[in-house]
DNA sequence: CGTATTTGACCAGCGC
DNA sequence: GCGCTGGTCAAATACG
């Protein structure tokens, strides 16, 4: 399929359409089957299995495809051209488009994913995350708002000042009992009109508003 | 009154 | 060992 046909129509923005949206969790294997998943590092990071729970903003769901496209085009994820550093660690960027729905629908959402080629603090800190069994995926969304809803219930529990960017990183932890998923959101420091937000964990109960 | 947010303090890891 | 930094805690506060 055209890639170019199925991205995000240019100033599509979020705001658009997320009042309305609550969002299921979606595994990810089409990553694993199109071979793209972290070499060559893998090996060392066991805990980083392929299979992705990332969560996406309706109106995707169950009937309709989806696939990741790299986002800059050419070269692919892993020789570079396409990197991006998000917190210490070089992250893979891939754009996510969808097909079996309107272009309105396209999630105007970026992925990331490792690439291997970390800095030491953030390449720790995957290792450990892998050695507990987490996971950690980061999305890049154009949006006024900084928390977008995403069909889990959130509460705030920190607010810091770091130095690799000149915004505030807002620190939230899954309201829901025994889900120790987190999630971290600030501002792009490239772009303030995008906010980077990273997921921690995988959640396990389903989302509350599917319930 | 219950729940969520704010915010300064505290802690652990890392580099020098 | 010390200082810096990022992440978390928890008391105070705000809000519905």
């Amino acid at each position: 399929m055209a890639a170019s046909s199925l991205g995000r129509p240019a100033g599509l923005e979020l705001e658009a359409y997320s009042s309305s949206f609550s969002a299921p969790l979606y595994s990810f294997p089409p990553l694993m089957e199109a071979g793209n998943f972290c070499p060559p590092d893998d090996a060392v990071l066991p805990g980083f299995a392929p299979e992705l729970d990332v969560v996406l903003p309706p109106p995707l769901d169950d009937q309709y495809s989806l696939t990741l496209e790299t986002f800059s085009g050419g070269g692919g994820p892993v020789t570079g051209g396409n990197n991006h550093d998000l917190d210490g660690m070089v992250m893979d960027m891939y754009r996510m488009s969808g097909s079996g729905f309107p272009l309105p629908a396209t999630p105007p959402s970026y992925y990331y994913h490792c690439c291997g080629n970390h800095n030491n603090a953030g390449r720790k800190e995957e290792l450990d995350a892998a050695a507990r069994g987490h996971r950690r995926i980061g999305f890049r969304t154009r949006s006024a708002v900084e928390v977008m809803e995403d069909g889990f219930r959130w509460r705030k529990y920190g607010k810091k000042a770091v130095k690799s960017s000149p915004n505030l990183r807002n620190y939230y932890r899954c309201s829901a009992p025994g889900c120790g998923v987190k999630k971290r959101v600030e501002r792009d420091r490239h772009d303030p009109a995008y906010v980077i937000t990273t997921y921690h964990g995988v959640h396990n109960h389903p989302t509350p508003a599917a319930s």
